[in-house]
DNA sequence: CTATACTAACCGAACGTTCGTTTGGGTGGT
DNA sequence: ACCACCCAAACGAACGTTCGGTTAGTATAG
């Protein structure tokens, strides 16, 4: 409900009726409604970590790597759509204590696999940039999703992620390793 | 206000003192806080649609054409951010009606210019998907700026424009030319 | 020229509702 | 006797909105 609505579009009422209590039962268990917000989200996140694992541990070269890690990610937004919103919603909010918890607990771990990949493909680019970019070019899709829908050359099969994923990797290797300039 | 803080956070008494007026002079001028809102946006939106038309008119390569608009765009993104929230706010949102009127009335005609560059650019490829992926490049970065402050390997000089754009550019077209594969 | 009517713009104070939170009390298991 | 767990009901604050009245400027009639 948080991800859906934000968290002053979620009521206590609300809340207390989608799990079958009483409001004072909630406050039973959370001091307040901020607290149980900050749990919410840390529990969110907590299982998010372990998943990229498998891309991790691949024992082939850093290009099957990066093919992996592009999939998993974009699987991930694809089936949890609201941990993505989730996402989207903390940035927004830009909460500097946050912001730092979820970069140090959360993202870090994934986000220097990330980089020692990006150092093996394309040494020569700032890896932290291209990092991002990589994430950029996964993450923005599902973003842009309710406003691309209504943009010209919108095609329903761009949502599979198949097609994404193919997009993203063959610009990506292409567009990392560097060629002429 | 709504750029900054969302529309629930923002309170006719919070706007009112903000204007110096009282509340109900806000309301003499706007039937309500919904319609007030939506103007807000509208009017926001509203002088956004000619700041690329440079880029368009260019009389040079594609290329040169896309490294222009890249740098328009970063420029909008860096200069205006209440701008930018208000769009991730209303995306995140993603109300059917407003989407359809953000596509047709603010994006389209941008997203049309975009897509004839793409297939002059990599006539091979999607138009669709590579636009939107240049689109991704440039409005995730500020984005996630927030968040990326505390991941490894940040530096402050990936603020700056013209670093990002000739990040963004290289990586746009090295990767949309088809090269092997 | 003056008296009158009208209106856009504004205000303080209130209205009804909804919100987060608290209170006081109940129930079943140990 | 205790405690975790739950409830209906209420509390005060904040919200969007409305109300009655004031002001200043301007058009109209005598």
């Amino acid at each position: 409900m948080f991800a859906e609505k934000g968290f002053s579009e979620v009521t206590m009422r609300g809340l207390a009726k989608a799990v079958n209590i009483s409001v004072a039962a909630i406050y039973h268990h959370f001091p307040d409604k901020n607290t149980l917000y900050l749990e919410t989200v840390q529990y969110a996140f907590s299982d998010k970590a372990t998943i990229f694992s498998e891309a991790w541990l691949l024992n082939s070269s850093a290009e099957k790597k990066l093919e992996l890690f592009v999939s998993k990610l974009i699987q991930v937004l694809q089936l949890d759509q609201e941990f993505h919103r989730l996402i989207q919603r903390e940035i927004l909010a830009g909460n500097t204590e946050r912001m730092k918890m979820l970069a140090e607990d959360v993202f870090k771990e994934q986000f220097c696999f990330l980089l020692t990949l990006m150092k093996e493909i394309a040494p020569e680019k700032d890896a932290h940039l291209s990092a991002i970019s990589v994430l950029s070019l996964c993450k923005h899709h599902f973003e842009m999703q309710p406003l691309r829908r209504y943009l010209p050359e919108w095609d329903m099969q761009h949502e599979q992620p198949e097609v994404l994923e193919k997009h993203v990797v063959r610009l990506l290797l292409n567009g990392l390793k560097e060629s002429s300039l």
